[in-house]
DNA sequence: ACAGCATTAAT
DNA sequence: ATTAAT
DNA sequence: CTGT
């Protein structure tokens, strides 16, 4: 597919009226992506670090894209633009200086939407004002049908970061140049739109965590329209308060008498017309090519650009420059190597017609030539040189002409300091960066036939990895490797986390040896590793680490290498530990053994698990079959921590891939922590289950510097703040990201109410007793709240059942909680209906719950839920939190299972229930659950109870060895 | 390329 | 419909 | 991030 395919697409779409806007938006989608990102120019990305481009660059960033001079087009009503979903990922917010709400994308994505016209119709909940909306496109391959993806998810927490500039006139009449008068504009729900000049595109940043992967934006006016839908869009908008009334007299009415969205038809024509004017300019004027000149070196390059600096359009922030050193270093490299791209004839894509500068296309390479030739941007010395003295080739998706984000990239590269490079030479470059994983690109970039080709020495990167510099540090090398199968040399270490202020440097002798080392370590990476052992330590060894000096000594044992940890009888612990484990799995347990070291990974088996029923499961798989005692202390337990602070981190960031990552880790961490013996080498690592590369890399880093750096890159202040935020009770990811993003720092932001937070009563309560919450009480502590609670209880009906559960019953040292099942045998035809309500009340009279955090529906039923604080009645006595369940009779069973927990070894048992066609939750394991195929969560018919009155019971349907609390202990 | 960790009460 | 919680 |  191709661009005209695109336009196409976009026609057609236009000639169907009304109807799916999904499948619209599904096939753009589509012909994007045939076209590749770099060809696609309208929509283009500046991908700035937010560190690089710190705090104030709002106004700046901004700016620049209006002082883009854009054609002026008027469009009739409605535009809309639709944005790749990829270019909003990971959107952080960032302050901003006058209001809280207005968050800049961080790194902040700076987005370019061309403004395409759509038919009114199909967007519904059109305003008048300016706005975005996101289409989430939940369709997944399993549910791909319509009803599963609604429409209807308008979700306006997306803002626009710099507010639409809307000039009075039409835009061509701006000066140019004209250094951005500040936004003169804000288009809000009131303007009076007489068709208002749009620009062509218009900047924004994304605000909020987007967890679709599929998503679309709008960006048009959205009709105030009571819709059902409309809600959610409209519940947000409170939170986002408006901008100081700038616009003020502009702002009057809106609504209802702005003027209907129509003139589809004038839009259309618009539209084509615009289209035919790119052909012409993709036919008429195709770009001229510098590509004859002979040698990158030569500066002749004037002919080729007419026009000055203007005519560049990056849209990064700052003017492009090049520190002399490196025009030096490229000339005299400049050897013949002309391996010119084998330039595609690509059609180029979405030409920007300007009048006044016109941005002219020109291949990367001659951009990043033409980046050398710039004066050096006296503002580039602000930013941290961390790129100094590397020889950089970048390299975007495609060998076509250099996109937006190209020559952004190439900008950020200069002005960091990195030496960049127009094209490959494998005698000089010293780091390839690139946007594309896909290896046909990549190599017509590098002029080159297999990759392999490139030095070992020389790392391919992807572009994330400079983006990782503007943490403070550059990230390993090998954490962004662009290719799996190509691990780029190990970097030299920044020793431990507070490396930070340090830069990589690329030396590149050193570099090469080290990079021998590792294919060494590679070849023999299956061997002993006893001989290994050495191997691994020397890698990049600054004079700084004792500990790898003490493995590079010579040949040594294990034991050896063991005492360079920290501990000096660390070894014979894990001797001890080491000897202890394999006469235990030798002996006492065989049968389990099996069990034990396999997987935690309950997907992999549902085979034999059914076929089996006599005995132990087998080597099932299943968390939840395996006993687990003590995994403690194992003679990983360093590197499992660090994983662990690592997964807590990505816990606490929004996102799907968080999510996934934090998950994976969970899974990892068990094994880990369960094997027997010191890992050592990468490839012992690999063999754990739930390893695999990424993670196998980390826990080398762990072993050989004691430190991951990746956890200093993660943990930012963002992350920090977020994480105290979600320490409230009431406050998770979502409203922990709100309220950042609303320009909420601290604890007593949020009291105040600053950014128009607003806190719920749990939430104020959760604040009021955050370090009471959050700790964890003494077991004693949360037995003397039990037994002083309990008899309480029994006084209201001396025949209830009152039972702690949670990591009490666990027996655990310290528990988080208190939680309490009251249930009560029927037999006698009464039930504990009622009793939660007396008890609560009676609890409350004596002080002991003291607050209540969420109440249940009604207290009077035999199935409710109470969450509250409580406390000992003694003077100095802490909050506690509690929680009371009351459950059937029937159901008392499973409610312990599931109460008792852990989370892990719940959703284990779930899960296994799932697979063997049961459902499990805390009223009973039910079976012939049919599930809706398209959405297995959703049960069409909830089957019938098997078991629940009995703990026992569940484990045999499950064919789970009957555990005891303390045993299922997961997480 | 894609699924994976479920389920529910409360808001 | 979303969010927090187990 | 891992495994299929």
């Amino acid at each position: 597919m191709d661009i005209d395919a695109f336009f196409k697409a976009q026609d057609q779409r236009m000639n169907e009226p009304e109807d799916d806007m999904d499948e619209f938006l599904e096939r753009m989608a589509k012909a994007r992506s045939s076209l590749g990102p770099a060809s696609f120019d309208s929509i283009s990305f500046d991908n700035t670090p937010s560190n690089l481009v710190p705090e104030q660059s709002y106004r700046e960033s901004s700016n620049l894209s209006t002082r883009r001079d854009l054609p002026s087009v008027t469009p009739k009503e409605p535009t809309f633009a639709f944005i790749p979903s990829s270019i909003v990922e990971d959107a952080q917010p960032v302050d901003h200086p006058s209001s809280p709400i207005f968050v800049r994308a961080s790194p902040p994505r700076h987005v370019s939407i061309p403004i395409r016209t759509l038919p009114p119709a199909s967007i519904p909940h059109l305003s008048s004002d300016y706005n975005l909306a996101i289409l989430k496109r939940k369709e997944s391959p399993t549910k791909p049908d319509k009803p599963a993806r609604k429409k209807t998810a308008i979700d306006a927490s997306i803002v626009p970061s710099s507010p639409i500039e809307v000039s009075p006139e039409p835009i061509s009449k701006k000066p140019p140049s004209k250094k951005p008068k500040p936004l003169s504009k804000v288009i809000r729900p009131s303007v009076k739109i007489p068709p208002v000049p749009l620009p062509e595109t218009i900047d924004l940043s994304i605000d909020s965590p987007i967890e679709e992967p599929n998503f679309s934006v709008l960006v048009g006016r959205f009709e105030p329209e009571a819709t059902s839908t409309q809600p959610q869009a409209r519940a947000k908008q409170p939170k986002v308060r408006a901008e100081p009334p700038k616009v003020g007299a502009e702002q009057p009415k809106v609504g209802a008498e702005h003027p209907k969205v129509k003139a589809e038809s004038s839009t259309f024509l618009q539209m084509q017309e615009r289209m035919a004017q790119h052909a012409k300019k993709r036919d008429g004027k195709l770009p001229r090519r510098a590509r004859d000149s002979p040698k990158v070196s030569a500066p002749c390059h004037g002919g080729t650009i007419s026009g000055d600096e203007s005519i560049i359009s990056v849209s990064s922030s700052s003017r492009p420059s090049s520190p002399p050193p490196i025009r030096k270093l490229v000339k005299a490299s400049a050897k013949p190597k002309p391996k010119p791209q084998p330039v595609v004839q690509s059609k180029p894509v979405a030409p920007k017609k300007g009048k006044k500068k016109e941005k002219i296309k020109m291949y990367p390479k001659d951009f990043a030539q033409m980046l050398l030739e710039q004066p050096p941007d006296p503002s580039a010395k602000r930013r941290q040189q961390f790129l100094k003295g590397m020889n950089i080739f970048y390299t975007g998706g495609d060998m076509t002409w250099a996109s937006d984000a190209t020559r952004g990239r190439m900008d950020l590269i200069v002005q960091h300091g990195g030496n960049l490079f127009p094209v490959f030479d494998p005698a000089l470059v010293t780091h390839i960066i690139s946007e594309t994983s896909s290896q046909g690109p990549m190599l017509r970039a590098l002029g080159l036939k297999k990759i392999s080709e490139v030095p070992d020495h020389i790392p391919i990167v992807k572009w994330n990895w400079v983006v990782s510099g503007q943490e403070g540090a550059l990230g390993p090398l090998w954490d962004y490797a662009a290719y799996s199968t190509r691990i780029p040399p190990i970097d030299v270490p920044l020793r431990s986390g507070k490396g930070k202020e340090r830069a990589v440097v690329a030396d590149r002798s050193r570099v090469s040896a080290m990079q021998r080392k590792r294919s060494i370590h590679d070849s023999e990476d299956e061997e002993d590793d006893e001989k290994q052992g050495p191997q691994v330590g020397p890698l990049p060894s600054p004079p700084s680490s004792p500990r790898l000096e003490a493995r590079t000594d010579g040949p040594s044992s294990s034991l050896v290498k063991m005492e360079a940890t920290d501990d000096p009888l660390a070894e014979f612990y894990a001797k001890a530990r080491f000897d202890r484990d394999n006469a235990w799995s030798r002996h006492g347990e065989a049968g389990e053994d099996e069990d034990e070291t396999d997987i935690d990974e309950p997907g992999s088996d549902s085979d034999d698990d059914t076929a089996q029923k006599p005995g132990p499961p087998p080597k099932s798989g299943w968390t939840c079959d395996s006993k687990e005692a003590q995994l403690k202390n194992g003679p990983n337990e360093f590197i499992a921590k660090k994983l662990e602070e690592l997964m807590h981190l990505h816990r606490a960031k929004p996102g799907m891939d968080n999510h996934w990552r934090a998950y994976s880790y969970t899974k990892s961490l068990r094994p880990i922590r369960k094997h027997p013996k010191p890992i050592r080498s990468y490839s012992e690592a690999r063999k754990i289950p739930g390893v695999a590369h990424k993670t196998a890399l980390k826990i080398m880093e762990i072993v050989e510097t004691g430190d991951l750096r990746r956890i200093g890159y993660e943990n930012t202040a963002d992350v920090q703040i977020r994480k105290i935020f979600q320490g409230i009770y009431g406050v998770g990811q979502q409203t922990a990201y709100q309220w950042y993003a609303a320009g909420c720092r601290s604890l007593e932001d949020l009291k105040a109410g600053k950014g128009g937070v607003t806190l719920t009563p749990a939430q104020k309560i959760g604040i009021e007793f955050y370090d009471d919450i959050n700790d964890r009480m003494p077991r004693e502590e949360a037995q003397a709240l039990f037994e002083l609670i309990k008899p309480i209880a029994l006084e209201i009906d001396a025949k209830l059942e009152v039972e702690i559960m949670g990591s009490y019953r666990r027996g655990k040292a310290d528990c988080g909680d208190i939680d309490i099942m009251i249930t009560r045998c029927p037999d006698d035809g009464k039930t504990h209906e009622g009793i939660l309500h007396y008890l609560l009340k009676a609890l409350h009279e004596k002080n002991i719950i003291t607050e209540d955090l969420a109440l249940p529906e009604n207290a009077f039923d035999n199935e409710a839920i109470y969450r509250g604080l409580c406390r000992l009645p003694q003077f100095g006595s802490r909050r506690r939190r509690i929680d009371f369940l009351t459950v059937p009779w029937k159901s008392r069973g499973a409610a312990l299972l599931y109460y008792t927990g852990d989370d892990i070894f719940n959703r284990s048992m779930r899960l296994k229930a799932n697979r063997l066609g049961y459902s499990l939750n805390q009223k009973g394991l039910f079976a012939g659950v049919v599930r809706d195929p398209r959405n297995r969560t959703v049960k069409t018919n909830t089957g019938n109870i098997v078991a629940s009155e009995t703990e026992e019971e569940i484990f045999r349907m499950l064919g789970v060895p009957f555990q005891l609390p303390h045993q299922r202990v997961r997480g």
